[in-house]
DNA sequence: GAAATATTGTACCGTTCGGTACAATATTCA
DNA sequence: TGAATATTGTACCGAACGGTACAATATTTC
């Protein structure tokens, strides 16, 4: 169990874009002491159980900041069109409009992939659901809200990938213009 | 430059697994040598570049198989309509319906993309375009074709992530089933 | 069959890996 | 202040890392 590392702020969101950067196997720590200025003693003082323990934390967080940015709108917001507004400018503001790649799609490739299965499943279980609650609220049937869903959040992660591997942002940020049309366009079927 | 080492035929694709399940950083000369078969001697004299000669090779194979299966039927076809079922037919078959994960996605999510930064972005683009080209010619405007082409590659790498992600190749062959539809009715339009 | 070449197994290299031990130093709290 | 606790820097560990050297063995070529 990871000890209270709250007063050193920045640390988590740091780990986060080391990960994100080399991948769960690919991130040595000695880059991550490098990059947080923490030393051995302090990061294995905060996380005894080591890196591993890092990136739960770090996933953790980010499931956090989803729920509370992107899940809690949708599936709450008196104004389901309002609730998917907002979670698409959390998205286009999280991914940093292209440039930032999702650390769960990363983990989710590889074979670390198995030790933090139920976070990185939870994950996107979580985003389709309260996508398709937002759209069923919003006068869809429940079979077209779910395909719409999914395909939403599909859609998302390969411009993610596309993105990245182009160098270009902009195949995201497509995407995403792309994706609000159609949801637009689907509303008054 | 590898020598000649297409006498073991299944070497590559079986490197390609090894990359496919550990990430480039992740995948270790031990797992390579214990399921090839071949010891560090053989692998150092057929690709005496390493472990980055051996994702080069498996990247280029990759790429020549999409050439052949894909692009070109999609670039070629007298009739653009049958080249786009080959091509689903093809990506089902190559991603094992959603069982099997994309190198190249893999690859381009962490930091080993920039060792092969060409190859991957040349493999997005190259079927981005054959697609483009087969809607194009099938009567749809530049416009609209660019806008499905890159729209069924993205969904195509986040259906990959996803079905992984949540152990579900169904989302994959959902998506698949998507996209097909998508094309179909904007055909006529 | 002999010489030349191609292939392979094995021992070994220096480096880096994730992780531990622990003393030294801050900090907290009585 | 002084004792207890929290935090940190540093030296170190064994194991695994990617890669090399090279002699031994096949295989080809003449």
């Amino acid at each position: 169990m990871a000890r209270d590392i709250t007063e050193h702020h920045d640390v988590i969101p740091t780990l986060g874009e080391i990960f994100r950067e080399f991948g769960f196997a690919g991130t040595s720590l000695a880059e991550i002491t490098h990059r947080t200025g923490l030393g051995k003693g302090s990061l294995y003082h905060y996380f005894p159980n080591g890196k591993k323990e890092m990136a739960e934390v770090v996933l953790d967080n980010v499931a956090i900041w989803f729920e509370e940015n992107v899940f809690l709108p949708l599936r709450e917001s008196n104004n389901p069109k309002h609730g998917i507004k907002v979670m698409f400018k959390a998205v286009d503001d999280y991914f940093h409009s292209g440039k930032r790649i999702c650390l769960v799609g990363a983990f989710s490739l590889d074979n670390t992939r198995d030790q933090f299965a139920c976070k990185l499943n939870s994950y996107f279980t979580s985003w389709n659901q309260a996508l398709a609650s937002a759209l069923k609220r919003d006068g869809l049937n429940a079979n077209l809200a779910n395909d719409i869903s999914e395909d939403v959040v599909t859609s998302i992660q390969g411009a993610l990938v596309l993105a990245r591997s182009q160098d270009n942002p902009k195949v995201f940020t497509r995407t995403l213009k792309r994706l609000k049309k159609r949801i637009e366009s689907s509303a008054h079927d």
